[in-house]
DNA sequence: GATGAAATAAATTTGTG
DNA sequence: CACAAATTTATTTCATC
């Protein structure tokens, strides 16, 4: 656990925000000078805090405009490989995340397909259709909205060149 | 949806991957010109393909070490006002993401919080001890891994300055 | 469309308070 | 730590293929 002060804390925010934000522009917003900037960019890339900058893909737009969240249980006999399992499923092509889950479900797979018929295959193929999986409980998403980080009364936006 | 050519296809994978990639290292990775990388790239976030970039911040180096995903029933009478109960749960700074769902559950929002008394206080003001709500489900996450955009077998890493 | 070269702009390093 | 100035590097435009 890190200290963040205000104004690294308003990086994180801008950056979460805005991952590609020009660094000068950066550097106005949150009230420093470019060079400041760059170093506590840097710093929060370096401890951690920031563990890196990903774009969002609009699925929809590369062929896979069907999300789903499938709950998944394994048998106990490969319980013991849960984390192998879940490292596998990240790098097939419709996996968006993985959550580890305490309860009664190991975990949730989101996913995007290219319709329901992949969608079934999917399961089938990898979860329900193998020897590891017990259950599984398939719910499609509707929508998916991203947490935004949270306005502080001070910095405001500048207008986009 | 798009038709997106192997060279579009590439970036957008690159970028899923860092979305602060230079664009001429972009452009030496996928093997093009810097100007027409600039080029592709511009018109990727202009057709909607990207919809922006996120930094990918520790959950745990700001404080919110403990995540969660709580499913999450509103009653009857707050269906037709679902999407702006979901849209206000965004405003939350615990909240990280809000999927609508199809089927029994209404959504699933993923949260982070700094203990178990705080996530027992998020569900119990925000969801749970409020009218609308019919119904919580809430399970600890151990663990969040994020989907690899597959790898294809043409592009090769370039070292890093 | 893709490109290289030129012009512009930004990132990054360095030295100083 | 923060900064301004100097340097290195990248972005962006544009004429050409």
């Amino acid at each position: 656990m890190v200290e963040l002060d205000p104004i690294d804390a308003a990086i994180v925010r801008e950056l979460q925000d805005d991952a590609r934000l020009a660094n000068n522009v950066l550097a106005a917003r949150v009230g420093i000078a470019p060079s400041t900037c760059h170093g506590r960019v840097r710093s929060l890339f370096e401890r951690g805090v920031i563990r890196g900058a990903h774009a969002e893909v609009d699925q929809a737009s590369i062929g896979r405009p069907l999300q789903a969240m499938i709950s998944v249980r394994l048998r106990p006999h490969a319980r013991g490989e849960l984390s192998a399992f879940a490292q596998a499923m990240t790098t097939l092509p419709e996996v968006l995340n993985v959550y580890f889950l305490a309860g009664a479900d190991d975990f949730l797979i989101h996913v995007a397909t290219a319709g329901s018929e992949e969608l079934r295959e999917f399961v089938l193929n990898h979860l329900s259709g193998t020897r590891d999986v017990a259950m599984t409980e398939t719910s499609l998403i509707f929508e998916h909205l991203r947490g935004r980080p949270a306005e502080q009364g001070s910095a405001r936006r500048a207008p986009q060149g």
